[in-house]
DNA sequence: ACAAACCTGTCATCAAGCTGTCATAATGAT
DNA sequence: ATCATTATGACAGCTTGATGACAGGTTTGT
């Protein structure tokens, strides 16, 4: 099998730098990664897609001028994907210009920050991002009615009783417990567990669905994953 | 469907302004006023969350130095309120330190700006707030008496109660709910749900409407389709 | 290094659910 | 009463999802 998305044990957020100039891009590489991030690197808007090709980061620091393309084209990029759209992007740059400020802004960044840049400040401010995108889950704490899920510490615990799962069962597991209540159709469940250009049958989904449920069922959840035929599946109590 | 940034023209956000300079207030208020926000202002800690017992803003602004309280402890105050916790603050202060920045983004501010702060930086960065916290909101519902259709869930309530539909079923009466109180000729029904190039009977239209009111009989709701002969159907109360 | 246990992606098969059409009965309009 | 239009019940065909089995492949423990 080809696992396009590493889920590594301990779950730490995945930020995807983009800055053509290396120094810079390996200093925050490095410091991202002694403040227990992962790090992706581009250093052009083309490495950039090819990078979310294979990894869904949590968060994306974007430089203005890469050398193929503005970092404002690759936001719009970016944001008329369905599956990574939502995406919280950072725009960095050597602008200072009010006006860049503002239309960085308004063409999808979620913040701007102009260089030199403190790598403090800079830290403060993805976890900020972060903090809120992943719904306050600074904890890697989900829960939905008495399903509670450690996703660092790669544990369920269903009224209190600990369930064990497979890695896949446990991404989608985790998958619906971030969108309760809300319908999962199969290429989306496809795209956010295998990773968008994974060659995986649409019925391989239902299968897991079939493994996941029966894992509920020692605990009387299973009906909690409902079919919604033709279109899904989805979490509801 | 359509955009995240979908601007509804009527819809006007509510933004409290937490500062005790009057000038600076004021000049903020009348600058958000003249975007077409609707502001909110207080002088103090304890006056911002007497506002906050009355209006839920749907942004906070706020100053650092209050001369009640630290500008930090309210954002504590209202990061506690499981009422508005949610909702974004931006932070604007005089302090230019790295470390306070730092300080205050990490302790539950959204972002954090010095002053003097370009008013347009500002708007833009409330704009891109707003952006966000709003799409959580537009949880695609529609509504019409008593019927309530989340889309997104693709789960149907009358009166509370869950109603199971089929796939074409679900689209027809999303049709219907799109278009409360207009007439629907059948070409129009089907165009809309069977695409524009396929090859349907339009009597086929007529078993679907009968399945949907049988469905909706259940709830004593199908005579809320009403036959309009000759030309199609529609839905009314 | 080796075997046992476990995971995974696919299939083939089965059952259940949906759909589009008819034929026929109702209903409405003139 | 007659013609046009719609409502209904029945149905056969088709899709879609559930399930059990299985062959590789990987991990774990010894």
């Amino acid at each position: 099998m080809t696992t396009l998305i590493e889920e590594p044990a301990e779950m730490h957020n995945n930020i995807l730098i983009v800055e053509d100039d290396m120094a810079i891009r390996e200093m925050m590489a490095f410091s991202l990664r002694r403040e227990g991030f992962d790090t992706f690197k581009a250093a052009s808007g083309h490495e950039a897609l090819d990078q979310l090709n294979r990894v869904h980061p949590d968060l994306i620091v974007i430089d203005w001028g890469l050398p193929d393309m503005s970092g404002i084209d690759l936001i719009d990029m970016i944001r008329r994907d369905k599956v990574i759209k939502e995406v919280p992007i950072i725009m960095l740059t050597a602008r200072a210009e009010e006006a860049d400020k503002v239309k960085g802004l308004e063409r999808g960044a979620d913040d701007y920050l102009t260089k030199p840049a403190s790598m403090l400040e800079l830290m403060a401010r993805i976890r900020a991002h972060l903090r809120r995108s992943r719904g306050f889950e600074l904890t890697h704490k989900l829960e939905y009615q008495g399903i509670v899920m450690d996703a660092e510490a790669h544990e369920v615990l269903i009224d209190g009783k600990s369930l064990s799962l497979s890695l896949t069962e446990f991404k989608l597991l985790k998958l619906f417990l971030q969108n309760p209540n809300k319908l999962l159709g199969r290429e989306h469940i496809l795209n956010h567990i295998w990773g968008r250009n994974t060659f995986v049958e649409d019925r391989t989904v239902d299968v897991h669905i079939l493994r996941l449920r029966k894992a509920l069922k020692k605990h009387g959840k299973d009906k909690w994953i409902q079919t919604v035929r033709g279109v899904g599946y989805k979490l509801t109590s």
